[in-house]
DNA sequence: AATGAATGAGAGTTCATTCAT
DNA sequence: GATGAATGAACTCTCATTCAT
């Protein structure tokens, strides 16, 4: 790859957009370059002057989705010190965070999360990462002592996951709203506070 | 298609189950007819005989894994009449259920839930079973009045979906631990319960 | 490459001849793999079905040659116990075998010896091979003593393939013909006789 | 091509040598336009600056090749009025001229004499310049009667041809050494000089 | 004199699918 | 009931070459 002026960068980042859509459309295998050169305003060699293979563009937005993620979980994390009623709106806001990422690019957020195979990988890390916020938060007494972390961050992934796609992609709810739901419902559980033994 | 004796339906099973395996391993596109035949013992000749397509095999076993999950989670229903303590069991029940028929075939699993474009529908589907189960359970005052029904089947659904691919299908976790860990998690949710305002 | 019966085998041979035909004509690269298919009165998709790859069939025929020429120099050895004047017959006959191999399939040897970047390899070991049937010869006494064995080896097979590049070939000269010329030069040189110091 | 001052005529010079190594690398096919600018520090582009096409380079080198060869081919005359061992030093020294100049110049002969498809005529050209000299040579007396000046004159052009590939291009031989060798075979032939009959 | 950017044309290769037996 | 043989239709990728600057 050879040195690239502003025109050149322009057109990669075009080829870049292109990609994420058509993937995020067709996926990865009925994804074809012309689809994506097109979508960008070019012809197929083009392609193939920013990109090594279709392999290696789906991978670098596979890298970007990764790296901004893991970013917008570390931000995330809750600092010690807020009482009962600063902690629900602290978590509120920290998982508004997530969904506001994952909202931000729809494309990426779908290759990422659903079409790639590195999905897996991915998603793996992201789950440690929130189990460590959650090993903190915990000790600085915010959750029950008894919660199993790591269990709990793989539940809270899925769930973000699932309304994500669901909800949050769709247009049909904001990370606010999600944010909110997804608090509500793991701090009270399901069963009724009246009744609860 | 016509009528099948009895080496014909034994050739047509060794097909779909080696489709399965290789489904669930490379993915629709990436699985080739002749790694099909191959695993069966045949030749790609022979998979015509039994399927119109590569689409409709896959079809196929969708479909398969659609109708059984379906059941599994119809006959997971809670009857009414139970006190708290029955009401846990029977909570746990009904998860290890669903929870066993994931696990019975993980090929078949991985096409249904992960793979499939139509895992949207399916999932979909599934969630709305789930919520109608879970709106009769609530009429009879299993859970609290204001939870959503909806929202909360959609967050079941999402860490069953999880939990399967992270541990019950690698074989790191039983049906029975998971259902309780996950009705464990729904009915207390994350605080801790001396501090409940 | 799965099994093959009559049939497959046949086609797989009309497509090695076609291919080493037009190899020959055109070279390496400049032959598509669309003319071989043709020539063979195929379609391209079954060149595949019997060979690997365009580069796997130019090296099987440039095997075949190396093989075929290996085992006719091997074959042109000169036994001992020859009187001066049954020597020159036998020189002539051996020379002799060896055109007459190069000249059978000419596609072939255009290939193995001029257009095969193997070619180095394969004449490397030809007169090697020559070479120790000349020392073999040496010391039965059939050349003078001070003769370079190798040096030796490397001419003659510089002048055989010349030779059979500009005149065996395009069928100027017989195989025959070719042997005795060559004989006769390397026997007696090219000065006057009679005025040998 | 419009005329160029200093400046472009180096240029132009540095993409011929560039480009004769890459061809004598790679041959013509397997040579990129690519490499042969990145050899010479230049562009694609500039290239075409000073050159029709990939193939009119090439033509160029086995144009001055040609030229180069015929030239110190014609120059190797050996004149009239030698004496038995005045002869053979002058044989000697006109051999030596030849693989002086196909030494000089590697990358120019590998082109010349071994990959382009002009080094057919072009040795053909060179045989009937040799087989020239050598007619008036032989009726100088030099050699005996009976030889046939243009099978002979092949059969020089072939010697030399292939000791250059293997003894002189890699440099295990100096032109001088090869020289001399070639004389020695070529004026005593192979046999014992004690029994020729 | 030279370059960043782009393209037309084409090649090899793959794969689901079918036919004749 | 099954197979050996073959193919139509694509698609990725490469490379010589050119245009605008």
């Amino acid at each position: 790859m050879r040195k690239q002026g502003a025109i050149g960068k322009e057109s990669r980042l075009r080829l870049l957009e292109a990609a994420a859509e058509e993937f995020a459309l067709s996926g990865f295998y009925q994804t074809k370059i012309s689809s994506i050169v097109a979508r960008a305003g070019l012809t197929q060699p083009a392609f193939y002057l920013y990109f090594e293979s279709k392999e290696a563009a789906f991978a670098e937005l596979v890298a970007d989705f990764r790296n901004g993620l893991s970013q917008a979980v570390r931000d995330s994390h809750i600092g010690p010190g807020k009482n009962r009623e600063d902690l629900k709106e602290a978590v509120v806001a920290s998982l508004e965070q997530i969904y506001r990422f994952l909202g931000r690019n729809p494309a990426l957020t779908r290759i990422g999360l659903y079409l790639s195979p590195e999905s897996v990988g991915i998603k793996a890390e992201i789950a440690g990462l929130m189990e460590q916020n959650l090993i903190e938060e915990q000790q600085a007494g915010y959750y029950r002592q008894d919660l199993d972390a790591i269990f709990f961050a793989e539940c809270l992934l899925a769930i973000i996951e699932r309304l994500t796609l669901i909800k949050l992609l769709p247009g049909h709810e904001t990370p606010s709203q999600l944010a909110r739901q997804t608090q509500d419902l793991f701090f009270y559980g399901i069963l009724d506070m009246q009744q609860r033994s």
